[in-house]
DNA sequence: TAGGTATTTAGGTAAATGCCTAAATTTGTG
DNA sequence: CACAAATTTAGGCATTTACCTAAATACCTA
């Protein structure tokens, strides 16, 4: 895990709301937009900036960065790209904080 | 505890550095400079900028920074600012990733 | 008060980040 | 193939961050 990256990827606040509400999606998404929800694959790009209130572009980057740095896993389903949490990296982020930093 | 802030703060390699510096002292700083070096104070700002090889002004700005997001502790005494790590806020972060993120 | 050491504050430039719109690409369908 | 929907890539402007040097301040001691 590449500590400087992971931590640079959340330095934004949208995009620590965003794993908040991939935390627990019907919390946070309008139910319609969960009709064929899959917690196996999340929520897809269009959902997410819609929640977030920005530009799909701009979100689109986030996801694709917060992706890079491992924190999300990406899945590519028919025109559809759909974002959850990668939880054993969020999981190994809080514990490397705890034990090495 | 302000995560954003917090994270903000961790965001940069050289203050990274810093807390793992401060962890351990004598680990990484010159046996000179931690002469009366004690634990309750920390090390001070023209130390670790030079373990940084950085500028002082340069350091004293990340450590004041890092101070307000509450990972650092300043001390000043006479002329010079020590600082040591804030163990209580990092465990603290480390459990919020863990829990709440 | 004068002079010295440590630190902080100001001010400036370069690079990175935040976010947008427009254009290009991917993938499904008639 | 042509057209539509979702996403990604490109390009651009504004703000923030990364650093520096110079100047100001704090605090010591003679």
């Amino acid at each position: 895990m590449k500590l400087l990256e992971v931590i640079k990827s959340l330095s934004n606040q949208t995009r620590l709301d965003i794993l908040t509400w991939l935390k627990d999606p019907f919390a946070y998404f309008a139910a319609e937009e969960l009709d064929d929800y899959k917690p196996s694959l999340g929520v897809c790009v269009s959902d997410i900036a819609k929640k977030a209130k920005m530009s799909i572009p701009t979100v689109s980057v986030y996801l694709k960065n917060m992706a890079a740095a491992d924190l999300l896993v990406a899945t590519r389903k028919d025109q559809w790209t759909y974002y959850k949490r990668n939880e054993a990296a969020i999981q190994q982020l809080a514990s490397l904080i705890k034990d090495s930093l």
